[in-house]
RNA sequence: GGUCGGUUCGUCUAAAGGUUAGGACUCAAGAUUUUCAUUCUUGCAAUAGGGGUUCGAUUCCCCUACCGACUACCA
């Protein structure tokens, strides 16, 4: 006997930008394909027809491409969602709204079987009894109780229904959901789990507003028809769970039906309940993978832009709500995939943590080759109105504000330790590359005098004579000079600092003599000297 | 309200009946350093409460509390 070859599916509803926690979703769902040697689909839920959002769409493609998350099934090369079906993608297409013409006849397949019936209840008329019900501090459920009661093609004749269904539109199929039995349910991450059908809704499997499947048939038939194995989802599925077991044997697949594996939530990072953009926004850090600006204008910031590497993002997603059981933290995907298990998926929901993400960010900043960071960051530079240019030996400071690569990759290498983000490094170094225009009060207060300006004239006059092209000798000749004159390391150090940088702190002044070269450290004390005269 | 799920440091989590309850992030202190960072060291800090089962419960069972999800012709 052969086993099935595991298919897993990521179906999201294009109703907005795809959310830091569906991607997680999507993530989990790509490394369990991965690692099983299995497909990995991407479906479109697209049949709510009233909260469709243009963009949407391909904004879940490029979000997941971004992160390194590629379907093999659903879309082409193109990243555009498959229409028509091909040996590559035999399902197409993979837009629910296009599959529609698959599901009605699903549907009239339950009715006649008896697992479903047509209910001409309006949704005003339901909204009432609910809201009858909430005042009397009970609940109304659409069940074998209440459907007696209500108008629907068992309680009113067949040729009624018939001319009801052949006279109006205003019809739902509802799932017929058997009395008192009790469901029993196994689930990847939970377990076991049995619920009583008497507390299930006959939900909705057909909709009469815009005549389509409501997601709990087209989930069920697609999933069938598609073959997948496992559907790993979100939390918010697991009340629906009894229905889609019952479902699937109204429809007699049992024996084929999929694993299912529920995640825990992410949550948001203080107070309660579940991350929504709103907290980000608040506490200032991305939800959503790529920027996102809505039909109001309204843009809501991603991590691509916040400066965040892929492979940080989901490094941190991973473990959110995931671990390995050992100690590592930092993981490729590929190691991902090999270390991956959904039963060591957290049962409880997770708070999101934006601290411990910008440290993986830390992380993967440092594991770049300077090289890489200089490409990262001279798109920067050139906002900055700084020019780099390709000429290999040229002095930097020859041109104004142009620099060479290498220039750029030294220095990259000197301040990688003190950045979180490629996009700190302007704010780090931009005296490497631009002169201080100010000075800060308190640090010319702490570090410059009459006396100390006495001395940095001296040093002055020593830097004159000396050689900048090596950071090492630089240094030695500076600190024997101040210590044969007996003056404080930290005083003259700090003097300096503060000319060459505009306050009292930054890099070593070694590499900055090195870097801005001898001429423009010397032009910067000068400048300094003049404008702070005392 | 009902149904279902969950509960270990502030946060993410480890320990799948026997550990001084471990690690990471954050925070604090110290060391290094010419400043700021980095780095290193140290520290703070947890099994929600109550009952069982057991020689022994973070771990198994029950109750309570709290948290969350769902409760639409949304997904």
């Amino acid at each position: 006997m052969s086993v099935r070859k595991r298919r897993v599916r990521f179906a999201p509803s294009p109703t907005g930008p795809l959310h830091m926690g569906g991607v997680r979703t999507a993530l989990y769902n790509y490394l369990y394909a991965k690692q099983t040697d299995g497909d990995f689909i991407l479906r479109i839920e697209d049949t709510d027809s009233q909260r469709f959002v243009p963009g949407a769409e391909k904004y879940i493609i490029d979000s997941l491409k971004w992160c390194g998350i590629y379907p093999n099934e659903g879309v082409d090369d193109n990243g555009n969602i498959v229409e028509t079906a091909s040996e590559k993608h035999p399902h197409a297409p993979y837009r629910q709204s296009q599959r529609k013409p698959i599901y009605k006849q699903y549907a009239e397949m339950l009715i006649a079987n008896g697992y479903a019936y047509y209910a001409f209840d309006s949704s005003e008329e339901l909204d009432s009894k609910r809201k009858a019900a909430e005042a009397n501090k009970t609940t109304f459920i659409y069940n074998y109780q209440t459907r007696k009661e209500l108008k629907n093609s068992l309680t009113i004749s067949k040729e009624e229904t018939e001319h009801l269904l052949a006279t109006t539109n205003h019809w739902t199929i509802r799932f017929k959901n058997p009395e008192d039995e009790i469901v029993v349910m196994d689930d990847l991450i939970r377990g076991h789990i049995e619920v009583n059908t008497n507390t299930l809704d006959d939900k909705v499997l057909w909709k009469a507003v815009d005549e389509l499947p409501t997601y709990h048939l087209a989930n069920i038939v697609d999933d069938h028809i598609m073959e997948i194995t496992e559907v790993i989802r979100g939390e918010e599925w697991l009340p629906s769970l009894p229905l889609h077991y019952l479902l699937y044997k109204a429809f007699g697949w049992t024996d084929s039906q999929p694993r299912f594996a529920h995640l825990s939530l992410l949550l948001k990072p203080d107070g309660k309940g579940k991350l929504s953009k709103r907290d980000g926004d608040r506490l200032g850090f991305p939800v959503f993978p790529l920027k996102w600006i809505n039909a109001e204008g309204e843009t809501s910031r991603g991590y691509r832009e916040d400066g965040y590497y892929p492979q940080a993002f989901i490094n941190m997603l991973a473990l959110l709500g995931w671990n390995p059981g050992t100690e590592q933290e930092i993981f490729s995907l590929n190691e991902l995939t090999d270390a991956f298990s959904l039963e060591r998926v957290i049962k409880s929901g997770a708070k999101f943590n934006p601290d411990k993400a910008k440290w993986f960010n830390q992380e993967y900043l440092r594991i770049q080759t300077n090289a890489q960071l200089a490409e990262q960051f001279i798109p920067i530079l050139k906002e900055k109105g700084i020019t780099i240019t390709e000429a290999a030996n040229k002095n930097c400071n020859e041109l104004k504000n142009t620099y060479t690569f290498n220039y750029v990759e030294s220095l990259c290498g000197l301040i990688k330790e003190r950045a979180h983000f490629v996009n700190d490094f302007w704010d780090i170094c931009s005296y490497f590359f631009i002169a201080p225009t100010t000075y800060a009060p308190a640090d010319v207060k702490k570090f410059y005098n009459a006396n100390t300006k006495e001395i940095i004239e001296k040093v002055y006059n020593r830097i004159e004579l000396m050689d900048t092209t090596n950071i090492h000798t630089i240094e030695e000749d500076l600190t024997t000079y101040i210590k044969e004159n007996d003056w404080k390391m930290g005083s003259v150090m700090n003097t300096l600092r503060l000319f060459f940088v505009g306050e009292a702190k930054g890099l070593g002044i070694a590499d900055i003599i090195h870097f801005i070269g001898k001429k423009e450290a010397l032009q910067r004390i000068k400048t300094a000297i003049l404008s702070l005269d005392i």
